[in-house]
DNA sequence: CGATTCGTAACTAACTAAGTTACATGAGAC
DNA sequence: GTCTCATGTAACTTAGTTAGTTACGAATCG
């Protein structure tokens, strides 16, 4: 898994889980889509677990499902679960007592907290569902176009 | 300067720059500033010189100054100039093929293009006027407190 | 009981970005 | 003209982050 793709690899992750959603996909086979390792699969989705999106269980026939609906499940939540901000620049203070720093700050941490309500409320607007539903409508216009040649 | 924090460093320099807009600061005394080197305040602010917000002058009471008025100095223009993304969740393509991933990605790049234009457009109506004026705002009333104790 | 699967800690490897050194280039002081 | 100061930039080092890996305990089911 490339660096930077958490969201984009556990978006694909989930529309696997909802495209089988009659049984438990384990880490190992979601590992597989991701081209990675189920260690690291289990420890990106974990944070998934707790905020209910999906749910795990062990042993035979173990695995992973979706927590709910696909239509109920946001882009938000995901990225919120996933606990890394979109928005990561840094606006710690380092040279504490600068004015001119504190300035800065000030409007940067005005703009972030904007910013991130601003995306928050548009990935609130798109579901694991959507996302399914794009994928549908790929794999027919495959199968259409294989089917006319 | 710390990793991520670039454009707050950035923007602690310029600042710096626009308050003392008759001389040129070198790039050791803008390195103090944001506490590093000088070559990496060279090598960060070099994008800026390229875009046309600051000029630099070598040799003799060389250094950096502001190409333009603050006011006409936009954080949308710095940001860029500076060459990095807002939002730097990676999108490329991993599994080439699969089609979860292509509607994963559609989606995901869907949501980049229409977050960058929102946040270049929120960034577009700060310039580097209103953080001055938000410094000079903190001096004075660091002045009056202190006078009144 | 034995196979399977998650949960998690601990370690390793790869990558990124800041920090540093070194030196060439250009500009003004004298 | 040359001395000094300052930027421009390449090359290397260091530090920090994150993915990848190994290992093993805990839970579940046949």
């Amino acid at each position: 898994m490339r660096r930077n793709s958490r969201l984009s690899s556990t978006l694909h992750i989930l529309v696997h889980m909802a495209d089988a959603p009659d049984r438990a996909l384990t880490s190992e086979e979601l590992a597989g889509f991701i081209h990675t390792n189920p260690v690291v699969v289990r420890r990106t989705i974990a944070g998934l677990r707790e905020a209910g999106i999906v749910t795990s269980s062990r042993g035979h026939g173990g695995g992973w499902q979706l927590g709910r609906a696909p239509d109920r499940i946001s882009l938000a939540e995901i990225s919120a679960a996933l606990g890394e901000t979109l928005l990561p620049f840094s606006t710690e203070p380092e040279s504490p007592g600068c004015l001119v720093e504190q300035a800065v700050i000030a409007v940067l941490d005005d703009f972030r907290l904007e910013a991130e309500r601003l995306l928050a409320e548009r990935l609130s607007h798109i579901t694991l569902a959507d996302l399914t539903a794009d994928f549908r409508r790929r794999y027919d216009l495959i199968g259409v176009s294989s089917h006319a040649v």
